[in-house]
RNA sequence: GGGGGCGUAGCUCAGUUUGGUUAGAGCACUCGACUGUCACUCGAGAGGUCGCGGGUUCGAGCCCCGUCGCUCCCGCCA
């Protein structure tokens, strides 16, 4: 993407951006148009900083080119206020210029000033503050209009926007056609709260707001269309997050006659494509690991690459042990696995209690620890391990080994968090290196420990691995998913699957999901069957989560950094006010009566 | 639904531990001075529902109970 000339952006009101002027400029005249960014009033003459879409400019009030009448109008103007200020751009005196300003070799001397849009006194800062905090999340998002003013939340945006027309370009030059998608659409059964629309036509009846546009991309390629992106927005009523939003966007996609690779390759291609927008060179291919190697390796299914702290199968070790706890953890089906962490010896039993705590959270009874202490290790297990045992963990000087024995399913995330902590502590996770990560071979179904249930890991459409249907069919909970997911330092990025475009699977998808009933099948995903039976190729998909790249990408921490106007935690909007009560006679019309909690 | 943090001037904060005269500072704002500043400087001034409600007390910004808002996390997010 490039920028337009600065001298597109003139108007007939304007001829040049503030913050473009340079010494190139000198002796030009000029008309510009902005904020009064801070101002300076020496008394005899006056300093105002023009600040507009490119920058800042210091223009110069002085009696040697301004009449007296026009810099006691620069003195009275208040900062952020709207002001067109005419002059010549003049090259300021050698000692005078200001090195840590782009514009600072110039200044602008002014001989005319009209205040258009006059403020009320900012209740923000806006010019940056010398070690100044920024003011609470609460005001920044009441008073958003001049928090956007702030140049990081400008240059968050305007990156936002050539993140966009990136993925435009890259994906329309591959012959990806980009097309809508309803917003009033169709409740989903499966997956998050569907945010719903009341119909005043048909009284009872509700459209909810996608929660992506998957069945009407999948639609798109039962129509021919073969090639299809969106930057698609999406809604979730689901609790928000640092890193969720209500409402988010997807880049979407999804093509005809491919099959995994093809996605993945095109995926990894528009992920340069954004790094790149964004400064950053990315190497091309990404690694892969299958989904049962992260969490047997990680714990989670979207690792941290950045570091180590691998978990290890330690079962063989301790399986002599008469300790109880390991003895009935191992009865139970569980194995003990553990992560070695260097320097972890030296914590103190508070800073290893802390660990516990964070695996208990996770679910576990407890962490067993060891200390490599060089000749003997150290911890309340120790005694229980045989001097065979404890020489074959080979823990070294300084090592503190952390473990857990119980059954994958609880231990997995209780190792991931603790590894994740050590890693904190310890600065493992440079921020400056970027581990892509292609996570393959998910499993097609996650299955309810207590009650059997099957839920769908990444959605209903999702084609299984034919080879695992073929070979057990009646074992769907062991079945792989064409399913991939690409990670970034332990963030997801996005995923998707090849789909299944043969309705009979489809329909024995949703059996196994417990939408067993033909009659109910067709009520609810009818619309995707019919185009299913009515000639699907095979094809496939990926979406990846726009705004965190953009956050990623603009270094914020919250979402709330690379949308304009987002929501709070508790899903309000500060500035317009929503949500807000209706009128009666609005909610009479369609056909609403609320009820008191 | 649950847990942690925060809430004092327009903004950022101190004051809360140990209740006690009129609640302070920097920036912003108003007025005045100042002809090369760039966080201009200097002088003066104005500015407070200590989030809100209740309680304890002779007395509450400070202690107790409740509540609201923002935020981080767990649950949730196919």
């Amino acid at each position: 993407m490039t920028t337009p000339s600065p001298a597109t952006l003139a108007t007939s009101l304007r001829t040049h951006l503030a913050g473009t002027l340079r010494a190139e400029q000198t002796g030009t005249a000029v008309v510009l148009g902005g904020w009064v960014h801070r101002s300076r009033d020496l008394g005899g003459q006056v300093f105002l900083d023009l600040r507009d879409r490119g920058g800042v400019v210091q223009c110069s009030f002085n009696p040697q080119w301004t009449p007296s009448e026009v810099i006691a109008a620069a003195a009275a103007v208040g900062i952020e206020s709207v002001v067109m200020i005419e002059g010549t751009v003049a090259p300021r005196p050698a000692e005078m210029r200001n090195p840590e300003m782009v514009t600072g070799a110039i200044e602008v001397r002014a001989t005319a000033i009209r205040v258009v849009g006059p403020a009320v006194t900012p209740a923000l800062p806006v010019a940056p503050i010398k070690d100044g905090k920024l003011p609470a999340e609460e005001l920044r998002l009441r008073h958003r209009i001049l928090d956007l003013r702030r140049e990081e939340l400008q240059h968050a945006l305007v990156l936002r926007h050539r993140l966009m027309q990136t993925t435009r370009q890259y994906l329309s030059a591959q012959g990806y056609l980009e097309l809508e998608t309803p917003i009033l659409t169709k409740p989903t059964p499966e997956g998050a709260r569907d945010f719903l629309v009341p119909s005043r036509m048909h009284a009872g009846e509700f459209y909810a707001l996608p929660q992506s546009p998957q069945i009407y991309k999948q639609l798109f390629m039962c129509a021919g269309f073969d090639r299809y992106f969106q930057i698609a927005r999406c809604f979730r009523d689901e609790d928000l997050r640092a890193d969720r939003q209500l409402e988010f966007t997807q880049i979407d996609i999804e093509a005809s006659f491919i099959g995994r690779e093809d996605i993945i390759a095109m995926a990894e291609g528009l992920i340069q494509a954004l790094w790149a927008e964004a400064g950053i060179a990315v190497a091309t291919p990404f690694p892969r690991m299958s989904y049962a190697d992260a969490m047997e390796r990680y714990g989670c299914d979207r690792p941290d690459l950045r570091y180590g702290l691998e978990i290890e199968d330690l079962t063989a070790r301790f399986a002599p042990s008469e300790s109880g706890i390991i003895q009935s953890a191992l009865q139970a089906g569980g194995r003990v696995r553990g992560i070695r962490v260097p320097g972890g010896a030296a914590w103190s039993r508070k800073q290893v209690d802390e660990l516990e705590t964070i695996a208990k959270g996770a679910g576990v009874g407890g962490l067993i620890r060891l200390k490599g202490t060089g000749s003997a290790l150290e911890g309340p297990l120790a005694k229980f391990l045989s001097p065979e045992s404890q020489a074959a963990l080979q823990l070294r000087e300084g090592e503190l080994l952390l473990a857990v024995a119980a059954h994958d399913r609880v231990a997995s995330p209780a190792l991931d968090r603790v590894r994740q902590e050590c890693a904190a502590r310890l600065g493992l996770a440079d921020p400056t290196v970027r581990r892509f990560l292609w996570v393959l071979d998910f499993p097609m179904f996650d299955q309810d420990p207590e009650t059997g249930a099957l839920a769908a890991v990444h959605h209903p459409f999702t084609a299984p691995n034919a080879e695992d249907m073929q070979a057990r069919p009646d074992a769907p909970a062991s079945w792989r998913a064409l399913a991939y997911d690409c990670v970034l330092n332990g963030t997801e990025l996005g995923g998707g699957s090849i789909r299944t475009s043969d309705p009979a699977v489809q329909a024995r998808m949703f059996a196994l999901l417990g939408i067993g009933d033909t009659a109910e099948q067709e009520r609810r995903f009818g619309f995707l069957l019919e185009g299913l039976r009515a000639g699907a190729p095979p094809h496939g998909g990926i979406a990846f989560g726009f705004d965190r790249i953009a956050m990623l990408l603009a270094g914020a921490s919250s979402l709330r950094d690379v949308i304009a106007f987002p929501k709070t935690t508790a899903a309000r909007a500060l500035f317009e006010g929503a949500p807000s009560a209706v009128p009666a006679a609005d909610l009479t019309e369609l056909h609403i009566r609320t009820v008191d909690a």
